[in-house]
RNA sequence: GGGGAUGUGGUGGAACUGGUAGACACGCUUGGCUUAGAACCAAGUGCCGCAAGGCGUGGGGGUUCGACUCCCUCCAUCCCUACCA
């Protein structure tokens, strides 16, 4: 008998894949599913969490495929970004030729692993049959008037007079210069997101999405009501306007304070050498939210005051380091009584803390809402009330208003990097306008010889490019490229058109896999476009994504395996030592999708023995016809049973539930419970019937995860008799899964006393009576009045004394 | 700082709707086969205890006849935080 060989068996199906080119897609009258999983950023080798995100889609894509949908999954990359860059300058390489090679390794890596991509439609971020369209996209954006040009801060790096990206700022310092990286303001490219941020707020609700994920994208929008409240400068014309949520609480306000950014601090530090030295330490910060917040909050008073605008009081107005210029209005009121950021800010520059609620204790920072006190004609008001008679008053003075602020900023599209698609702008004498549709697309030029990847703000060829004309330098953030790939996917291979008749059939994704570290920005980016796109015409529905599995991440040793870590494990080193079977197999048994997943060398060895106790069960066996048998025995009945009942368990776990690993356990269970005899070399017809029954539904139970293996052993067991393997899906007989008999458990005040096998025909009365006939029952029961019994049928029944 | 998750044997995990905690595997122990090992096969394996029994799902508290599951609270770890992808 021969031994379970997987590179040769593997080499052999995959070879009939292509040949027939098995998982082309072509629209027909079938029910559609278009399953996609994130593309990668080809960073050279696939590694674990690849191997999982696209192991999960195949597994659905071929379940899909046996239950008769006509299935289309494409794979592509996400080829421009900042490796590409790095590894130029370590390697001196071209990006565009390493990113090349390195997706024509990944490509082989993937076809080894058995997944099963239609590749006619193969797409490339960084290919100019790719970006042209996004270029267009833009600019019909822009015609919509969805596009605008702002000053907005970036990481600068004064040494290499670079822009950094937040990664590349490591502990304030540039990573490669070492310089102190500056904030710094810069003109940009912005999308107008936040026209949509209501739409895409309302429309989660209606989305199969894992709960978590919408909860982040709802926090991320985050919608709030409140008021614009205006604070008059002293001795000026001008006001301050601040955002609040609580403007109940305006009556404890004790200070405003402004960003560093502010063009009052920047005109104050012109003439006060104080103030001039703070706004430098706050340039130090780096623009990421999480330092910014980590960062102490520092202060600096301006000496200039606001006026209440209820109370005519003056309030003393700061600097503070924490308030953003970019977001809300860029001023902030500060209650110390009722907020915690605040509070912490006035005890430590010992400003006024006044409280205006009263709440259940005296201690502040107070932060619910309750009665007014401190507050004037307010005082004894709701919160509630009072918010809507002050907004009330506010606006009767011209002093403020009642309205909805989105936490959502807009979208800055602009990067000054090399490796990127060219943003489609010519000026003329400094005045943009977009490139005509004509010349698109606007091509990435090669790098001149012997330079590295230069920011094409260097690159004057380009730049003077059209006579007349400077060229726009700022290239797209890589998040543009990804937020409208799964539209292109179906029309591909058509350079006449962004989106045929294919993406219009296809669309929307039913099912979209990856990793959960893109909960937010990635998918409400692509929610964002499927919108902007719809209202323009280009594509049908409001949503592109209609259910979403997110993965949880690969770990070794309890961390994320990352380069700068050491601890990677490379897949293909599995894939050649076992095949690609088993190291798929292993990548669903040992955790569910959505769960992080613990890497272990020796359970891999667990799933190849599984599939070599199986090749040894079925290779060389031969399928033979024979009918439904009369009667049978009572072993021959528990298989078919089993085997009847895991398949419907499989279906439910694959289909609705995606776990994988208790589908892999059920068929292992239904592998372990055939008996040994009916494996001997003369069983009976029935055992024969039985066992064949049994072999049928465990390869196609298997095929989705192991696909070639089972298609290999299906193959020579039926010999064509049954059609192709994954032609079908196992009926699953609803009047075999039926038992005669139960097993209830008894319990005694909860716990668990004993158990017995109870007939199905028995009335309540009957198991009742049996269950306190059992010897471990009767001991605990005797001499005792029983209060009460509670049966849930066939399961339980505890005996409540 | 804010937002979202996760926590169950020596290990990965199961328990789907409040109803037998530990399915299915890995590892380990013992035995078989073997000159020996590998592979394979069989039995055992949550903890304490000779046993009866008791304890047990991150810690503490609560609801319930019954809690891994629901509520409160605390702790630890991970992800995202708008220029990594």
């Amino acid at each position: 008998m021969s031994e379970y060989n997987p590179s040769k068996i593997e080499e052999s199906i995959q070879k009939i894949w292509r040949d027939e080119e098995r998982f082309k897609s072509v629209p027909d009258k079938r029910e559609k599913f278009y399953c996609l999983s994130m593309f990668p950023y080809p960073s050279g080798k696939l590694h674990m969490g690849h191997v999982r995100n696209y192991t999960i889609g195949d597994v659905i894509s071929r379940y899909k495929k046996m239950k008769g949908f006509n299935v289309f999954q494409p794979m592509g990359w996400d080829a421009f970004g900042l490796p590409a860059e790095n590894a130029a300058i370590a390697n001196n390489v071209s990006p565009s030729e390493w990113t090349k090679q390195n997706i024509e390794h990944m490509k082989g890596q993937l076809n080894s692993l058995g997944l099963g991509y239609d590749w006619s439609k193969e797409l490339r971020t960084c290919e100019p049959t790719y970006y042209k369209w996004e270029q267009l996209l833009f600019k019909k954006f822009h015609e919509k008037g969805l596009v605008y040009k702002k000053k907005s801060f970036v990481n600068w790096d004064p040494k290499d007079e670079t822009v950094l990206a937040n990664e590349q700022v490591i502990d304030g310092k540039g990573w490669r210069s070492g310089a102190q990286v500056e904030i710094k303001e810069i003109d940009q490219w912005f999308i107008k997101i936040t026209d949509y941020a209501d739409e895409l707020l309302d429309s989660l609700d209606g989305l199969d999405w894992p709960e978590n994920v919408k909860t982040m994208q709802r926090n991320w929008i985050g919608k709030s009501n409140g008021a614009h409240i205006k604070f008059k400068l002293e001795h000026s014309n001008d006001y301050l306007t601040i955002f609040s949520t609580r403007p109940d609480t305006v009556f404890g306000a004790s200070f405003l304070a402004i960003s560093p950014q502010h063009e009052i601090s920047i005109k104050l530090g012109e003439s006060d050498s104080d103030i001039r030295s703070f706004l430098i330490k706050c340039k130090e910060v780096k623009a990421a939210e999480a330092d910014m917040a980590k960062a102490e909050k520092l202060g600096i008073e301006t000496g200039l005051n606001v006026i209440h605008p209820l109370t005519g009081d003056k309030i003393p107005l700061w600097i503070g380091n924490f308030v953003l210029l970019d977001y809300g209005t860029g001023v902030v009121m500060g209650v110390p009584g009722h907020d915690q950021r605040d509070f912490e800010f006035a005890s430590k520059y010992n400003l006024d803390i006044k409280q205006v609620i009263d709440g259940k204790s005296d201690e502040l920072p107070l932060l619910e809402k309750g009665k007014l006190l401190n507050s004037g004609k307010y005082n004894g008001l709701e919160s509630e009330d009072a918010i809507a008679k002050i907004i009330e008053e506010l606006k009767e003075s011209n002093l403020g208003e009642g309205l909805v602020q989105f936490r959502l900023r807009d979208w800055g599209v602009s990067r000054q990097r090399y490796w990127g698609c060219p943003i489609p702008v010519l000026y003329n004498d400094g005045i943009p306008s977009l490139v005509d549709e004509s010349e698109l697309p606007v091509e990435l030029p090669e790098l001149p010889m012997g330079s590295g990847p230069i920011p094409l703000s260097q690159n004057n060829e380009f730049i003077n490019s059209k006579e007349g004309y400077k060229r726009e330098t700022d290239t797209f953030d890589t998040f543009m490229d990804s937020s409208w790939y799964y539209a292109r996917f179906p029309s591909a291979d058509n350079n006449d058109q962004a989106f045929d008749k294919n993406s219009n059939y296809w669309l929307p994704v039913d099912l979209y896999i990856g990793g959960i570290e893109h909960a937010i920005l990635h998918l409400l980016y692509s929610r964002f476009f499927h919108k902007a796109l719809r209202d323009i015409g280009l594509v049908n529905g409001d949503e592109p994504f209609k259910k979403l599995l997110t993965q949880g991440m690969v770990l070794k040793d309890g961390a994320k395996m990352s380069k700068s870590k050491g601890n990677t494990v490379d897949p293909q080193a599995y894939i050649d030592k076992y095949g690609a079977d088993t190291v798929r197999l292993y990548m669903m048994f040992t955790s569910p999708p959505e769960q992080s997943l613990e890497w272990s060398e020796s359970s891999v060895e667990g799933s190849s023995r599984f599939l070599k106790k199986l090749w040894h069960l079925i290779n060389g066996r031969k399928y033979k016809i024979i009918d439904e048998p009369q009667s049978l025995n009572k072993n021959q009945k528990d298989l078919r049973r089993k085997a009847h009942t895991s398949i419907l368990k499989i279906m439910n776990d694959y289909e609705t539930r995606h776990s994988f690993n208790t589908a892999i356990a059920a068929i292992m269970e239904l592998f372990n419970s055939i008996p040994e005899s009916f494996k001997r070399d003369n069983p009976s017809e029935a055992e024969i019937f039985c066992l064949n029954e049994t072999i049928i539904f465990i390869l196609k139970a298997i095929h989705p995860i192991a696909p070639h293996v089972s298609e290999y052993l299906w193959n020579n067991f039926t010999d064509g008799s049954l059609g192709r393997i994954d032609s079908s899906w196992p009926f699953a007989d609803k009047t075999l899964m039926e038992a005669e008999s139960f097993q209830l458990v008894i319990q005694v005040n909860g716990k668990v006393r004993g158990k017995v096998e109870i007939e199905k025909t028995l009335s309540q009365e009957e198991i009742e009576s049996t269950a306190k006939a059992v010897e471990n029952i009767k001991a605990n029961i005797e001499n005792q009045t029983i209060r009460k019994v509670i049966y849930i049928k066939e399961k339980i029944i505890n005996f409540v004394i």
